[in-house]
DNA sequence: AAGGTGGACAACCGCTGCGTG
DNA sequence: ACACGCAGCGGTTGTCCACCT
């Protein structure tokens, strides 16, 4: 396709843009909006092309554009969306406020990668057996209906029905960081709130997004069909938590041998669930380590949920993909 | 000081999907 | 059903700049 259908018929200017240019864009959209984005610098005046003039208002001079390194917490997102829907910028864009899919994409790939890549063990496949689970994940993660429900709830006490059981399906983090936090780091509430509230029902295989005032009830794929039950995997490891590879290739397991304060009913307390969360934050930001004890981001994976009577620490062994 | 190198970022290219006639 | 116009998306390339030798 090359350029455009709206470029074809005249000259256009290709490369970088000029202040003029942008300050022709700005005033432009800003008094006019763009309508339909051919007819944009035509009448803008711009030797350019509509899409040109496009990209270059969404990726650089949008007003709500944030600028500036991206925080602690917003690599963390990317980090977990890109673990659920992969490759998708814009959709990833879409639940960190104020940045653009084409900045994400960058940020990615000239640093968040070469952290997550390891060189022995490059990823080999797609795990193509959760597309499907994965998008229905990503469905809860951007669909929540209301912020204030996120903000209020407290995910540490809640009682013991409502209790927080990670997915068997999906190696969930739950990041506790305040409202204020993700607030002021600009994450996209709505999406971060998501990551948080994933409470799956084991017993009749439903995902539900529990709620003081909302009961969203999510039809869940049958367990047979998922990929991390122990009928697929040994229970002793969990999917990867970002990268293309499913299986054992680049797990590490870690037991949680510190994990000595379960309760009857196979919970697991929070310093526990803490320490390990240490470790994963340890790799992920290793300026945080520093600050463990306050850290407010929580790992969850492979803790069953409390239906077997005959819970052990055996069941509460964990893994870390290797290449994090 | 000059050239080489690599990282960060901006922009382009080509494909896909949707709406419409 | 099909073609076309169009917006959006993701991969790739180009450019700038800081750092290193």
């Amino acid at each position: 396709m090359g350029h455009h259908y709206c470029c074809k018929q005249r000259k256009v200017k290709k490369g970088l843009w000029s202040p003029e240019e942008d300050e022709k864009l700005i005033r432009y959209i800003t008094t006019y909006g763009h309508g339909c984005w051919r007819k944009v610098p035509e009448q803008a005046g711009l030797q350019r092309c509509g899409k040109s003039c496009r990209l270059r208002w969404l990726n650089y001079l949008r007003p709500d554009i944030k600028r500036g390194g991206f925080t602690p917490e917003e690599e963390k997102l990317i980090i977990r969306l890109h673990g659920v829907v992969g490759n998708r910028w814009a959709r990833i864009a879409k639940c960190l406020s104020g940045r653009t899919d084409n900045e994400i994409k960058n940020y990615w790939n000239s640093w968040i990668k070469k952290k997550l890549e390891k060189p022995s063990s490059p990823p080999t496949t797609t795990p193509s057996a959760i597309d499907h689970h994965q998008q229905h994940n990503y469905q809860m993660v951007c669909n929540f209906p209301n912020h204030q429900d996120f903000v209020n709830q407290n995910f540490m006490t809640k009682p013991r029905d409502q209790t927080l059981y990670p997915s068997p399906f999906l190696p969930f983090m739950f990041d506790a960081a305040s409202a204020d936090d993700i607030q002021a780091n600009n994450i996209n509430a709505q999406a971060a709130e998501h990551f948080l509230i994933g409470v799956l029902n084991s017993r009749n295989g439903t995902w539900i997004l529990d709620q003081q005032q909302h009961h969203h009830q999510v039809q869940a794929l049958p367990s047979s069909t998922s990929p991390f039950t122990n009928n697929n995997m040994d229970a002793h490891f969990l999917p990867a938590l970002v990268g293309p590879t499913i299986g054992n290739n680049n797990m590490v397991p870690i037991e949680v041998e510190s994990c000595n304060n379960i309760d009857e009913e196979g919970e697991i307390s929070m310093e526990c669930l803490q320490s390990s969360t240490q470790e994963l934050n340890a790799l992920v930001h290793p300026r945080q380590a520093q600050h463990c004890s306050s850290s407010s981001f929580h790992f969850w994976d492979s803790v069953e949920a409390p239906s077997s009577s005959n819970m052990s620490s055996a069941n509460i062994l964990s893994s870390f993909p290797s290449y994090l």
